[in-house]
DNA sequence: ATTATTTATCGTAATATTGCAATATATAAT
DNA sequence: ATTATATATTGCAATATTACGATAAATAAT
């Protein structure tokens, strides 16, 4: 059917999936990964940087920004973009503990 | 066009991609938390534990085993699943490093 | 050999994703 | 006001994903 039966699972399962899945493509690693060096850019940069069509690029940082791992602020014509580290800072952490649960139930650090 | 152009990516970022991928669907997330949980069980387990069909539950299955984060070993008419847990660590480490590069790059240790 | 049990595969329908051309929108500069 | 610049949105084609019924394959028990 296409569609991801999201009612039987619990919020926790859903909102791992949903990160995961945003974080599933390449272009959009490549875009974080672009973020993470330069810390921020516009939009025409990451066509440049990356070989993809502008409305290709714009749709990758609206599924970005949906988990909200980058924010964009308007500056003049263009719109400057970086990191939240904050939601970065929570996405790792939750990403961490869900594939660490041995560390985080049993040993206590790692 | 539904395809993704992985030939413009680097290796690297293309399989932090594929490993996210797999993750990001509620159902393998769900099946991995019950093998964190039970440390092993069959395909029949999963399929009462989480709800759906059967061939649905062996395709998530089929789709975890091609990052390997989970093996099946034949015992008897049953394939017993459990976690491999140098893979699923490689895989943490990877997440982890592309997630924190200013802790790997800039401070050392987090 | 037959039957029961368990999992994988095939085929298919419904929906989602990827990518881009064309176009809209919005601000800056002239 | 007009033009240039930058990004978002729309519409569409190609492909991928999700889910499941039907069926195949493979072993165990009778």
């Amino acid at each position: 059917m296409g569609i991801t039966k999201t009612e039987i699972f619990t919020e926790e399962q859903n909102r791992i999936a949903r990160i995961a899945k945003v974080l599933g493509h390449p272009a959009r690693i490549a875009i974080l990964e672009y973020l993470f060096k330069i810390q921020s850019c516009i939009c025409g940069d990451l066509v440049n940087e990356i070989g993809l069509a502008q409305p290709t690029i714009s749709q990758h940082l609206k599924e970005l920004k949906n988990i909200n791992i980058i924010k964009g602020t308007i500056e003049g014509t263009s719109i400057c973009y970086c990191i939240d580290q904050e939601v970065l800072n929570e996405i790792q952490a939750t990403l961490t503990k869900f594939l660490s649960p041995f560390c985080a139930r049993e040993k206590k650090s790692c």
